[in-house]
DNA sequence: GTAGGTGCAAAGGATTTGCTTAAAC
DNA sequence: GTTTAAGCAAATCCTTTGCACCTAC
């Protein structure tokens, strides 16, 4: 693994919350000045390739990443307001779940699920 | 509601399963024919604001929709082989569902749940 | 040594926008 | 009559790609 690839990654695992490539990118060239942008893009595709980013969304037209170090099967819980993060299991009932999905023919393979919401702080904000 | 409109929601309608917007608008062009890329994109982007099209996805960088009169909470369910979409109830837990989230201080306001897997059909394909 | 990565700049391509004309109500 | 949309073309802008050079192993 580049020098760059690692110290993209470790800026990735720094971020706070969501992000967009360039913001990541602006975030990388802290550390590595000079870093092309095409660098950041084959970074990003690299671990969204092996599951060290998930794709949770996107904000005007910019796809938005997280960090995603935990292997294990979860999803996100994004807060609108200010981007974070938090990583929560499956809620998704594990034997009978989709047996609306069974009523229709289907196998299911894959899931995709995200939520969306307040933080405390964002909610305490608001209240204010 | 311009006769455009109109002809492409019905386009929409009748599509069989996920499409993009490119061909929803070949679609709508055989029944308005000069019809301009830039109305099929302003229709969508009208019927996704008030929930007749849902977004499922994407293939190759174009943004898959799907048509969805049902106004009910539900989700969808794509056939990745041939695209074929079923909509199901929505099978997260009503009242303790989210647990994990109050634990980490999120309330939660939204969440999108999209399934993936093999229709009838095409399991019976691939069996072959 | 060689396979894979980097930087730069140019290309690609989906989506949007400006503007004028035309249809809807 | 006004408001809303259509059609066309140009512009936008995120993302990818080609290429020559360099770094990791």
């Amino acid at each position: 693994m580049s020098r760059q690839r690692l110290l993209i990654a470790r800026s990735a695992a720094g971020m706070h919350g969501a992000f967009t490539v360039e913001e990541l990118h602006r975030s990388a060239q802290d550390v590595v000045p000079g870093l092309g942008v095409a660098t950041t893009y084959r970074a990003v595709a690299a671990m969204a390739g092996c599951g060290t980013l998930a794709v949770v969304g996107e904000r005007e037209g910019r796809t938005l990443y997280v960090w995603c170090a935990n292997g294990e099967h979860h999803h996100h819980l994004i807060c609108t307001d200010c981007g974070r993060v938090a990583g929560i299991d499956c809620p998704l009932p594990e034997g009978d779940a989709f047996a609306s999905a069974r009523r229709v023919g289907f196998t299911v393979t894959r899931h995709d699920l995200t939520l969306y919401g307040l933080c405390d702080t964002c909610r305490e904000d608001g209240e204010r």
